[in-house]
DNA sequence: CGGGGCATGACAGCTTGATGACAGCTTGGC
DNA sequence: GCCAAGCTGTCATCAAGCTGTCATGCCCCG
């Protein structure tokens, strides 16, 4: 899951990109509209975190301009304390939610996990399928009812798969979601490894990881 | 645990915060209701402690507008001798208890910890688990029987972590509730630290306190 | 049988955590 | 008030574990 933070306080941005970071999603930075307009013509993202107070412009006028061009992406606002117009604008410009600054971060990941599940088509951070029971808020694992412990990447990755279960994701597409770019310049080979410890890890739970050379990987029941 | 005191009469508020800290407790200070705003956005709260009567408005109405927003957090509220009407109208309002001014820091105290033990579903302040045997009240920690003495901070920490049993809390979270703002320069290796005498005390208690790199620690059973 | 894509073990760099020693400060006893 | 004891947090050093690179060998497919 990859995330792009639109927010010029370097402060703020970096405090919610390592919280973020931890909670298993990938984020890029940009401190203004037209550093955002860069990163999402190159990748595109699961979730977006706006400011609307920004230095080459207005937040609402950009995501209006998003919108009308047709970006559903799912976009989170952060607005001054007391400007509640602005709350309610961005709201009607198509924000879907909103958090008021100064806020606290783990209401931050708490609602961007929210918004990319409820992409997903989930209600709520756990996953059981199979012998594999994956929570995404607690970034806990288990198989076949026992912990296993699996780094944050690992965690990201099966993630990623899970959100995508029968799919066939490409490789270059983990790839964008476990990386941001100030990764990109990581070898292709990682995938295949973080693919390789993983399928370690969910060993006997029924669920595999299958490999469709050419394609990418694919997860799913087992058979 | 993070309380925030809301009152304006800096004696009071610091005797309280001295008292309630020697308890295990990191305490903010707010005295107007636009501080304690301020806070309540930054960081949550294990409890609030609000006095009725404020520079900048009636902490009545604040603890309305609280609880309107859906903002759960207990709240024990400070009130004038004489005005009954206050004290039943506050309960009314959503407080979870009263204490009529002036009174003994001591009932302060077990008045919190009864609060925020009730928010972690417990009915008494002690805790046993394994080996170990933990009593918020008295301060007092007992491993295999043996009385151990614990300072401040561990004990601060062990609380925490028991509140907490089996869920990985990240550093900051665990920094959050040992430190107020006065402490916010203090060095994040601070909880490293007392994780590392923590360990220490437990030792083959059956309880012990995982690492989770890049994530944060988790207490649960041996095993 | 040859080639490209994939799997996987080994490894080195680096980040992160662990821990002992120390100095300042607080606290409590006298 | 003074002194001693113990609590606190900083620093430096060391250990552990995560990450990504490489090299090698495998497998599928033509």
């Amino acid at each position: 899951m990859r995330i792009l933070i639109v927010e010029d306080t370097p402060d703020v941005a970096e405090a919610a990109s390592a919280s973020l970071g931890r909670a298993g999603f990938a984020c890029d930075i940009a401190p203004t509209l037209a550093d955002a307009r860069a990163c999402i013509d190159i990748t595109d993202y699961a979730a977006m975190v706006l400011d609307l107070n920004l230095p080459d412009g207005s937040g609402r006028d950009f995501l209006r301009e998003r919108r009308r061009t047709g970006d559903l992406t799912p976009v989170l606002v952060l607005t001054a304390q007391f400007s509640v117009e602005d709350r309610v604008g961005a709201l009607d410009e198509g924000a879907d939610d909103y958090l008021v600054k100064p806020f606290d971060l783990r209401e931050l990941e708490a609602r961007l996990r929210a918004l990319t599940r409820r992409e997903a088509g989930r209600a709520e951070n756990r996953i059981a399928l199979a012998g594999l029971d994956f929570d995404a808020g607690a970034q806990s694992l288990r198989v076949n009812g026992a912990a296993v412990t699996a780094t944050r990447r690992e965690l990201a990755l099966l993630n990623l798969l899970l959100a995508n279960r029968g799919r066939i994701m490409p490789k270059d597409r983990l790839f964008d979601g476990l990386f941001g770019f100030e990764n990109a310049d990581v070898g292709t080979n990682t995938i295949e490894l973080y693919v390789a410890r993983l399928r370690k890890k969910l060993a006997g739970s029924g669920v595999s990881i299958e490999t469709h050379r050419g394609l990418g990987y694919r997860l799913d029941l087992d058979g």
